[in-house]
DNA sequence: AAAACTGTAACATTTTTTATTACTAATTAA
DNA sequence: TTAATTAGTAATAAAAAATGTTACAGTTTT
């Protein structure tokens, strides 16, 4: 299909998906668990109970990364493109997510202020460091470890 | 002051803050700052730019760990009750959240499914050691240490 | 007694997330 | 070659979560 549109950027058109990390594993457990077929993504969203839609979007982020490919019209659906030993958590973690953090608060702090001139950051840096360490570990863990559990 | 309602459960009344991590490290440097006196909710919004309920609900969750103390009255606030050496990163992190994670899926996944059945369980297993892991992170990083960076 | 606080309830508003509907385009199979 | 099925995506609606506001009771100091 070949929509004119610009489909400048996520931020833009789709809002985020909180889940998003959870239900991109959930999608790519299932793609793994069914590597010569192409799933519709009604059939996952079923496994999920999540409105299509919403699983086509996490599919359209996954094949911007090149990550499954997928096949349009009768029959069509979504297969891995990559080998779930070579794909770690990480590398899923960093598609749905920029990085993970404690947060910050809503409002721009007091610039008059020596804290709240320097709060953020400082927690932008305390996040950096986990998100280092956090990473570490993701690295660790393939698709193919995580899909085993199953 | 004393209500007579029960104050059951912050679940129940308040909503969650998800700058809450960010608002009550701000509010506790703050307050090690001036350590020798009673801080007004009024004045330490004002240095984060926020609501002054928003900042007395942070205080209650901090009384209720018993790290500040408070004085009501004219010439009120609140306080540090502990030392900052001897508070850490991780102590605030556990008052603030339960614990980090990359989310779950809104809905109930289907438990018909194999994938379904366990992807809660799964997530929850690896989402815990990373829990570990930013806790022994933080577990090194007193309010002293934190607060000296200003 | 007045002023300046905290504590907290109740509710309003805003923002974010999730769900739905609808339609275009592509592909397959009868 | 047409009907069925599927992805892609826009637009909008609904629900949930987070944040903000107002109001006022109770406390303490001056």
């Amino acid at each position: 299909m070949c929509y004119k549109t610009n489909y400048i950027c996520n931020k833009f058109y789709y809002s985020m998906i909180s889940g998003k990390f959870a239900i991109t594993v959930h999608i790519l457990t299932l793609l793994n668990k069914f590597p010569n077929d192409y799933l519709s993504s009604e059939f996952i969203a079923g496994s999920m109970n999540l409105n299509p839609v919403l699983v086509r979007k996490e599919i359209a982020n996954l094949k911007a990364h090149h990550i499954v490919e997928s096949k349009e019209g009768k029959n069509g659906g979504t297969k891995l493109a990559v080998n779930a030993s070579n794909l770690s958590l990480k590398e899923i973690f960093e598609m749905t997510f920029e990085s993970i953090g404690l947060g910050f608060a809503k409002n721009q702090p007091n610039p008059d202020c020596p804290v709240g001139k320097k709060i953020n950051q400082n927690l932008e840096a305390l996040y950096s460091e986990m998100n280092k360490n956090v990473s570490a570990q993701l690295e660790n863990i393939s698709l193919e470890d995580f899909s085993n559990q199953f």
